[in-house]
DNA sequence: GCGTTTTTGACAATCATTCTCATTGTCGCG
DNA sequence: CGCGACAATGAGAATGATTGTCAAAAACGC
């Protein structure tokens, strides 16, 4: 029960979210992305678009953010890890690197004798176009 | 548009809620403590026990928390601006302050012209007891 | 006490997400 | 190349936490 026991199938279905991910930029939600599909022509269940990011992200090919607001949005975003920093009002997005708070989280963590540590951070505010 | 007049009322509903807050220790959901209540002989209904719990929030008295599994978990925790490192499989958690992370969060939101700065950090990991 | 204003609470409504299960599409293997 | 096992799909139902509604009850200032 170690690796090779999950066969992953091709499906168009799943090359299609995949695509549009990776044309769209900023965050969207599984019903956001079911809508665009539909648009573009491509008939895909929102079943089947809920399964395939829910995929994707355990794959971590792909990053979700739990907003305050209540729907989760998906992004594809560079590989490794990083955080989002988020303008409120607009919604724009951009990607930081944290290696302070990386080595910071893990020690702390422990610290307390806490391992297989992993943490979720997400910084808000309001973009220089949105204050201006 | 006197907004000043906000005037909160005392009742034995939000006196139940944060007797029972004080108590109990660990982060629990409004049905949670709702059931809770019950038990004690307490008459007070699910609405007013979300309304309450949103107000303390808001007042900034007790801490909300937004596991990946969907409810939302409220703890009446210190005063104070501060992050959870919480134990994925028995839920224990520990306070814990941050300065370095926060002053790295306001530092890069306004390198990217970001104003109005917060942040939302939770350390995820096992504790002592259950990696032993 | 009295009237005004907030608060309460039972229930309905909302809404994203998950479940169900019969059907379909993939892919390994002969 | 074709078969068959089994993952994947999808339409609709189910779930379940949270929020809205609104008439009735409680608090507080006077």
């Amino acid at each position: 029960m170690t690796e090779s026991g999950t066969a992953v199938r091709n499906t168009r279905q799943r090359s299609a979210v995949s695509a549009l991910l990776a044309e769209v930029d900023g965050f969207h939600s599984a019903q956001d992305l079911h809508a665009m599909l539909r648009d573009r022509g491509e008939r895909v269940g929102l079943t089947t678009v809920y399964r395939t990011l829910q995929g994707l992200a355990d794959a971590g090919e792909i990053d979700v953010m739990r907003p305050p607001g209540g729907e989760h949005l998906y992004r594809r975003c560079s590989e490794g890890h990083h955080h989002h920093l988020v303008c409120r009002a607009c919604g724009r997005t951009v990607e930081v690197a944290g290696p302070t708070v990386e080595s910071w989280a893990e020690r702390v963590a422990r610290q307390h004798g806490y391992v297989e540590v992993s943490h979720t951070l997400e910084i808000f505010g309001t973009c220089p176009s949105c204050a201006g």
